[in-house]
DNA sequence: GATTCGCACCAAAACGTTTTGGAGTTATCC
DNA sequence: GGATAACTCCAAAACGTTTTGGTGCGAATC
């Protein structure tokens, strides 16, 4: 079913059903209907690949989910993927999603394949670097991209800026009225932008709460429920262990809590801990976590729908939206 | 960069060049290395638009994920998702996500449109319907497609099946062997296949304990943990409330067991919970959740290998690969 | 010395659209 | 009544590949 042999069906040039399908206003209302009727009818649908290449527009969104392990399942992405799809479905445009491992070749070569062969009209990033190589790569290629967060660049890019630094302050000051001296911070590598702004907030409380900073009590793995686990482990086996621990993620703090129980320590009153990210587990373990919630979803929309307005030049690059979370104070903090 | 300026570049006509990056036996080994050479160094990659309008072939891989609430999250999702994006991406394919809600007019179109249009190669489809319309759809258009379970229809397609109605069978046994007499089950509409089969295990189960199946202890809802938490609230005002409850899904279990924990009734002693799944967030209830294991990431995976085999032509439309989960039993069911 | 063969390359067609730059017809204006 | 405008429609080019059906040339074969 092409567009020639609707033509023929309804002797009428190719042009004439090109246009009168994309709604242009030289061809007649009458012919138009008949265009439209008998498109329906055979079912017929631009081939989305001769439409591409004539227009130099795929209508697809990229996206590159971060997988740290191959079975990796963290709750957070349902939700932003659903964001993604949801938002790119309503400005009529589809979601391309591929998986790999951050920093690894394959995660190069998808990059550099999707920007190269005309994959994508766009590429949202999230889990930005402090040096990332992608937004580099990116800009240098004039490729349109958003991200959630912003590392150590000149380039001008749109991105949400959550105030990760000023919730991390906030949550330590809550521990702190609570009393808790001793506070402990499973962060992942430095490399990573929420590690940077996390720990730079985490420090800061301390700073405004008198405490001393203890490295000891610092703990940098991979943003899995598993690793959480490990670090809390060590850091309640300390001479001196921790009275309250910070997860980087609810990922991590769940593996905190893990760590917790398995010791029959008890949570909220020997031991506090709290998340960040609201994940849905947070509600289901005893006690309830504390935790930050992010909009997730709401995030997630407005970056594929920024996306969308810097490909139509309707933003300029240097749009920032910041995002205020909540702190969501439960019984695991006392 | 087009493969023409390449070619002038290289002073080859632009069929050797073509031919050289795709392995082509008629191109000297030592023109293939100055074109390779010469490819990577000025960062070509062939216009994924034109070469998928010449070959007839997209090398993608559709998928439309049934968002039931606009804000959803089954954690099940990104399991599945994963586990598509990995088989997918190690068979040299994308990826192309959708969402909408089932038997939604926007649903509809978005298959119309992915097939018509040429948009992926094949499909994936979970939440299988007993009357699908996307199973006549689709075999209608002799378009490939795989999916997990298999309705009532004549079309012959790969599918996985999983032994939903022996483990709900084992799951009322292990209940009944408990000592519980009054089981409820909330399930979901009549339309899924999962509903279908978990139920007819459901009612197997209850036949083979010599208990009566009493429908006041059945609900259909939809398949989130809200509804699941409505439901079960349902189910315990009962006049004669039910001992333990089945959850078609995690997600419902896990509303059934914030509604027990409501109203202080004690979990595993005074009624036992159990799901289906086996998402994490069964792990980190107090008590733990029983639920049956499905390897969801392995089942995505296979899948998706599956509908590439499909598409190849290798393996034939009426494959059937059977799946067998298991039964983990944790403190929710005493 | 003519024929065949294998090797390395290439021109041109095809894929199915959108867009450009008209062309033909009828109505409108002075 | 001739020029202008408005309204419909269209032929052909272009998008960047892959594929088809070659060509030219030197080596091997008879």
């Amino acid at each position: 079913m092409t567009i020639r042999e609707l033509a023929k069906k309804l002797n009428l040039s190719i042009t004439t059903v090109s246009r009168a399908l994309d709604g242009y206003s030289d061809v007649a209302e009458e012919t138009r209907r008949r265009v439209i009727e008998a498109a329906q009818e055979m079912g017929y649908e631009p081939s989305f690949a001769a439409r591409q290449l004539r227009r130099k527009r795929t209508d697809t969104l990229g996206y590159i989910l971060p997988t740290s392990s191959p079975r990796f399942s963290d709750p957070f992405y349902t939700t932003f993927l659903t964001g993604l799809c949801d938002e790119a479905a309503s400005q009529n445009m589809d979601l391309l999603v591929t998986s790999s491992p951050p920093e690894s070749e394959e995660e190069k070569e998808q990059y550099r394949r999707m920007v190269q062969s005309h994959r994508v009209d766009g590429i949202i990033l999230n889990r930005t670097r402090i040096n990332d190589w992608r937004v580099e790569f990116l800009t240098e290629h004039k490729f349109p991209f958003v991200a959630l967060g912003k590392g150590k660049t000149e380039a001008a890019f749109p991105y949400i800026d959550v105030a990760d630094e000023a919730l991390f302050e906030e949550l330590v000051a809550h521990l702190s009225n609570r009393g808790h001296q001793r506070i402990g911070f499973i962060g992942t590598t430095p490399s990573l932008v929420i590690q940077q702004d996390r720990f730079a907030g985490y420090l800061r409380g301390l700073e405004r709460a008198g405490l001393e900073f203890d490295p000891a009590l610092v703990r940098q793995v991979r943003l899995t429920e598993n690793d959480g686990y490990l670090a809390a482990r060590e850091l309640l086996a300390l001479p001196e262990p921790p009275t309250a621990i910070l997860g980087i993620n609810d990922l991590t703090a769940l593996g905190a809590v893990r760590a917790a129980k398995e010791q029959g320590i008890y949570i909220g009153t020997e031991l506090a801990i709290a998340g960040y990210d609201g994940i849905k587990e947070t509600e289901y373990t005893v006690p309830p976590l504390t935790t930050v919630l992010q909009p997730t979803y709401e995030i997630a929309r407005t970056l594929a729908r920024m996306l969308v307005e810097l490909i139509d030049g309707q933003i300029p690059p240097d749009t920032v939206v910041p995002v205020q979370p909540t702190l969501v104070i439960r019984a695991s903090t006392g």
